[in-house]
Parts: C-alpha cells; structure tokens; sequence
DNA sequence: TATTGTTATACTCTATAACTATA
DNA sequence: TATAGTTATAGAGTATAACAATA
C-alpha cells in the first residue's frame, strides 16, 4: 500500500519465484535430515542453534523469539515440546521475574552437534553446489542488504488490531 | 551424505541464513497480504498462478503439482478447498481418463486479480526497494542456477524406507 | 498501564497408507 | 504392474484470545 509498482519485469519475477522456490526446496530438503538424524523441525533446530550462539546457551524467552518470528504461544509450544524432551530448560529470570530464560542442556548440545554436519552436507549438496565463491558472495551481500532492509522495517505482521474476519 | 563438506566459511553462512531469514519473512508478509486481500494462503495463491500461467488456465493434477511440491493428497485437499470456493473446477481428463483437469473459473481469476497488485506491492516494498537493478539481476541469475540445480537433483526426500521412529 | 509468558482452543495444513480406477 | 487421484486419519504447528503475574 506504499509501494506504486504496478507490475514486476521478467527479470524481477525471475528472482522472485526462484527465491520462493529454491528456499522452499531447500528447507525441506533440511528439514528431512533434521528429522532423520535428530528428530527436529526447522523451527526446533533454529531455536537450539540460536542458543547455541548465544554465548551463555541461554536466552529470555522474547530474546529467543526475534529472528524466528512467531506468535509466543507458538514459541511456547515449542519450548514446550523442547523442555520434555530434556533438550532445554526454563527457569525464572534473576533480574526481571515476569522473565523464562531458556537454557540449552548438555543433551540439547549433542543433538545440536548430531545434526550438523549433515544439515552442512545437505546445504552444499543443493544450494552451494552450483554456485562459484563469486557467486556466493554476490548472494550474501544481495540478501544481506534485503535482510537488512526487512528488519527496519517490519512488515507491521501482527498487527494488533482486529480483523474483519471476512466471508467464511 | 554425499558431500565431503565440514563446514561453511562466514560467507556461506550469511548467504544461508539470509536466504532463510529473507525468504521467511517475504512468505510471511505475503500470506498476510493473501490472507487480507483474497483469504487465500500462499499455496492456494501459487495453484492459481500456475494455472493462470498455463495458456488456457488448465492442467492436469500431477503438472499442477510439480513445482509447488507436495504430497497427492495435499494438492487434492487444497484443490477441493479451491473448488468449493468455485475458484477452479475439477474434471476427468479426456485423453487418459485417470487424470484429472484443473480449470480456472472466471471467480478463481477475480481473486487472482484482486490479489496480484498488493503482491506485487509488498514485493516492491519489502523484497526489491533495497536493491539496485544489478543487483536483482545477479539475484536472479545466482537463485536461476541454484533453481536449475535442484530441480536436476531432486533430494530424494521422500526416502520410501521405513524409519526408526525414535524416542518419544 | 505495559510487558512477559502460559493456557485453552480451534483451525489449517501435511503426510501416510489403503484404496479405486485406468493404462 | 505402474500411474493418477481420492479418502481417512492422525499429527504437527500456528494463531487468537483470555488470563496471571510482574514492572
């Protein structure tokens, strides 16, 4: 509603369905080894990687959730899911006691480490296989300025305000 | 499995992550804008695309399928979900009678059109703004090769062996 | 009053397997 | 026997709204 384009070029449009579907077929491709070799959703991986980067291996609960981007009953379900299955713990905040601090455990980090390097192999066997270092890093700069561009300026996705809840 | 890959250098990574990030936060503005402008999810929007693409806005079940990759019984249940909204009608095939065509309504290419300029908008807006021609055109050509690649080497996701069934 | 997180619930979507029918 | 599609069913995931507790 801000933008006045009224039609993309065959070049644009080209990019775009090749974005949709080569990260569609990707993250499935990924999300099948997950599976096989640890048991995990895409999103369970994001989130126990995401703490693995963390420093400490843990996070506040909302911390953990930008970057994943869902509804927090989502995120809850999922730590949830992660917390009995003894990958994760949750514990109240020290400092701020409305606060979870989700922390990744010993068996969370070797499911972690289980998976990697399949998830790795799956990556250059589909999606860096093709490409020359060129490429790649034409890529990473591409959609790194796209990525950037994405999180000033949030989609205002959730917006709080009530639908219409149209025709159904 | 077939990679002797260990690792991905910083590049690779940034490239991976952002194609994830980008990819996941287009889709998710897109559905918004699908859901709000036509109440179609992104995959009920891609059938209908396709089948506008297809000359006479017909096709069989099994080329419908192809690119927008599921199982059978996915695609049979969003194409009852689409002709119960009378947006496509489905019908016996004439040549091989254990097919099935798909057609476009004239209602399917309403919404079609209701719903393509605000795509295309929220494309301009969030994908495109923050790149310069060159750029989209090094995009498409990269994401093209990657595209080509994997529809050369199908994942073999759909491994018929029976799995373990881990702990739960 | 605003923020953090949980719960209950309903719904959408996807996958599996068994099945029918045609080639 | 192989291919095209449907059905039944079960499960995972997500979103919404109402709620409780802390800041």
């Amino acid at each position: 509603m801000t933008s006045d384009r009224q039609s993309l070029d065959a070049i644009e449009l080209g990019a775009y369905f090749s974005l949709i579907e080569t990260s569609s077929l990707l993250k499935h491709a990924v999300e099948q080894q997950l599976k096989d070799a640890g048991d995990l959703s895409y999103v369970q991986f994001q989130l126990l990687a995401t703490l693995g980067d963390a420093g400490d291996g843990s996070m506040r609960m909302t911390d953990l959730a930008d970057g994943v981007v869902y509804s927090r009953s989502g995120l809850t379900y999922q730590a949830q899911v992660l917390e009995q299955r003894g990958l994760v713990t949750r514990s109240p905040s020290a400092d701020d006691e409305r606060s979870v601090e989700v922390a990744l455990t010993d068996a969370g980090r070797e499911v972690l480490a289980a998976v990697f390097l399949g998830h790795i192999a799956v990556l250059g066997d589909l999606f860096f296989a093709p490409l020359d270092r060129s490429d790649i890093e034409s890529l990473a700069r591409i959609l790194g300025l796209v990525r950037e561009h994405m999180r000033q300026n949030p989609p205002r996705s959730a917006a709080p305000r009530a639908k219409s809840r149209g025709t159904r």
